[in-house]
RNA sequence: GAGCCGGUAGCUCAGUCGGUAGAGCAACGGCCUUUUAAGCCGUGGGUCCCGGGUUCGAUCCCCGGCCGGCUCACCA
């Protein structure tokens, strides 16, 4: 029987439990419960947030003093037992002595709390009164909630716990005397931390002015048959939060939030899309060429067709061939493969958006990349400015522009002839800057090592990279100025190149050449060069309006607004070795 | 792929200069009708990642492996 769940001994009492509701005739996965309101609907229809910046002073005793990651949690109740929690780096403070502190008055997980507060002196609020003005009576208010049980206080013949969704916290109430000494004593024998279950009753708060739901009957939902990661430090360990990401999403809210802002930033982006014109569109992802980026493919095999398919690694070339079919704007938000090393930055499969506008060129972009940036960005976080590893990131309209070859030149004192003219000279200094390989990169793979090393370590700051070598862009259409460059930009934003983008090389000679130059590469040990598509040429022949495109990198977009260094993270199932050989 | 670091109870961690291990939470049994990291009394729980070696004896030392993290290389 054991066998039949992924049980430890510990796990046993749960088990046993789940037997004896069987035999009861209680199944433990009912079907269907009435669920009224999310949990955070509930808290928003009760509770309103203090404005920003509001300093207020409070004084109370320390009902407890807990260690937080930075300095100390403080439990704070007046004579009525009111309470206010306090976050405080201030030493020594010790449970039960009176203190009078100033702080931020904020909402932290639902509660009432004091930020970054101060020991002080002077005229306070009373808690109370600051509690009465922002956590409104619910009035008893009769609701039906749903959710995993997250905490459980057992009082004899009351139970305090609380249950969670997806969009909050509330507490429970249970009393003998209210659901009757079968249905709490059922609660008490059948009912673990971690299950699922509904609960109905009426809103109130209790004396320390918590919202409160007290409960006039309950239903098991969803048996749990683990014990959940501990309360207080959540769940640490890094390869169990990535593999068993679900237990993460329950256990560490910042997980949660995190998720959650990917998921508003997607639909942000579709609707900023949508509401401009532009057409979503799907293009193959199984491709017989992979190509649209310099990378290497992971390759599969059709069985029936008896031939290999490459994952895409971008869709740049499908994306075009619907401007020459007539879609004067599309886009395609989705997954692109490359077979490459797995660090910090660099996940197997990561997702871009790509996007293609007839009649534009490379400056409409950029203009539109910064309306772009700056709606994503006060849609997600509610600012343009935004704090990355202790840099603060301003987002504000114009961004920087600075042409690719004068930040080399800048950086190395060489100029634009150096790099294209003296392959020897460019070696010498790919040497001096101790770049890897430097004897065996292509010309174009040097200049880029070159710019990688030298410049990009310094673009924190949201920064158009302009006017690329054509070397290293052979898609991109070449400089009306110049014919050394492209028409391309990249935005690099701590130093992460977040976008890439051009006015795209619409000349089918002129591509074809820039394939057979790619080609080269390749014979010359370029593992990572484009192949060439005859198909896609024969595309342009027919004709392709002027068009700019561009590709933005979603994951490193959310890394940058959550503030995470990771991107696994900010993957809901990053790619991980299999645990189990079988 | 290379180098460094790590893997101890369900979770968060401590520990053993080589004599098979502890705490808090969680669990189990009690007490408690406004608690909230609830509290109090009591109890159980470990292939110390796996395999091999050295040793009277290995969780600890050595070798190999698995998994993870960081750094580097490739890439976005």
């Amino acid at each position: 029987m054991k066998k039949l769940y992924n049980s430890f001994p510990m796990e046993e009492a749960r088990i046993r439990k789940l037997e004896a509701l069987r035999e009861r005739g209680i199944n433990p996965y009912p079907y269907k419960f009435e669920v009224t309101d999310a949990i955070g609907n509930i808290r928003k229809e009760f509770e309103t947030d203090p404005p920003e910046g509001l300093r207020v002073r409070v004084r109370g005793k320390a009902k407890r003093v807990s260690r937080t990651e930075e300095g100390y949690m403080v439990r704070l109740s007046d004579e009525e037992n009111v309470e206010i929690l306090v976050f405080t780096k201030e030493e020594g403070l010790k449970p039960g002595e009176e203190y009078t502190f100033t702080g931020f008055l904020v909402r932290v997980e639902g509660k009432l709390s004091l930020k970054e507060a101060e020991l002080s002196e002077g005229e306070v609020q009373s808690i109370r009164e600051i509690k009465e003005k922002y956590d409104k009576d619910p009035n008893r208010k009769r609701v039906s909630l749903g959710g995993r049980l997250v905490a459980l206080r057992s009082m004899g013949k009351a139970i305090f716990g609380h249950i969670q969704d997806l969009t909050g916290k509330i507490q429970i109430y249970l009393r003998k005397d209210i659901v009757g000494e079968e249905n709490f004593s059922f609660f008490n024998e059948f009912i673990d931390l971690g299950d699922i279950i509904g609960v109905r009753g009426e809103l109130f708060r209790t004396n320390t002015g918590e919202l409160t739901l007290e409960v006039q009957s309950f239903k098991l939902l969803a048996k749990c048959l683990h014990p959940l990661p501990e309360k207080w430090h959540g769940l640490k360990d890094v390869e169990v939060r990535y593999r068993q990401r679900y237990l993460d999403l329950i256990a560490n809210p910042e997980a949660r939030r995190t998720f959650l802002l990917r998921s508003r930033l997607i639909s942000e982006l579709r609707r900023f899309f949508d509401e401009r014109g532009f057409v979503e569109v799907e293009t193959p992802i199984l491709q017989t060429v992979a190509s649209g980026a310099n990378a290497k493919p992971f390759v599969t095999y059709h069985n029936y067709l008896e031939m290999n398919l490459y994952l895409r690694i971008a869709p740049e070339l499908y994306l075009k061939r619907l401007i020459v079919g007539g879609f004067p704007r599309v886009y395609e938000l989705g997954r692109n493969f490359r077979n490459e090393g797995v660090d910090r930055t660099h996940n197997p499969e990561f997702t871009m958006v790509e996007f293609y506008t007839a009649y534009w060129d490379y400056n409409d972009l950029m203009r539109f990349t910064e309306e772009l940036f700056a709606h994503i960005l006060e849609k997600t976080v509610g600012s343009l400015k935004i704090n990355y590893e202790g840099k603060e990131l301003d987002f504000t309209p114009p961004f920087r522009k600075v042409r690719y070859f004068e930040l080399l030149k800048e950086k190395t004192g060489k100029d634009k002839d150096f790099f294209l003219r003296d392959l020897e000279g460019l070696r010498k200094l790919a040497k001096e800057l101790e770049i890897n390989n430097y004897d065996k990169l292509t010309h174009a793979k040097l200049i880029d090592k070159v710019f990688e090393k030298v410049a990009e370590g310094d673009l924190i700051q949201p920064t158009f990279v302009i006017d690329f070598p054509k070397l290293l862009s052979p898609l991109a259409k070449t400089h009306r100025e110049d014919p050394d460059l492209v028409e391309r930009f990249e935005l690099i934003v701590a130093s992460y190149e977040l976008a890439n983008a051009y006015t795209e090389l619409n000349d089918p000679a002129d591509q074809k050449k820039r394939f057979i130059e790619q080609i080269k590469e390749k014979e010359m040990g370029d593992e990572e060069a484009m192949d060439m598509d005859e198909d896609f040429i024969r595309a342009l022949e027919y004709g392709m309006p002027p068009t700019a495109g561009e590709g933005i990198g979603i994951d490193r977009l959310v890394m940058l607004l959550s503030n995470t260094d990771t991107i696994r993270d900010v993957i809901l199932f990053p790619h991980m070795r299999p645990q189990w050989s079988d």
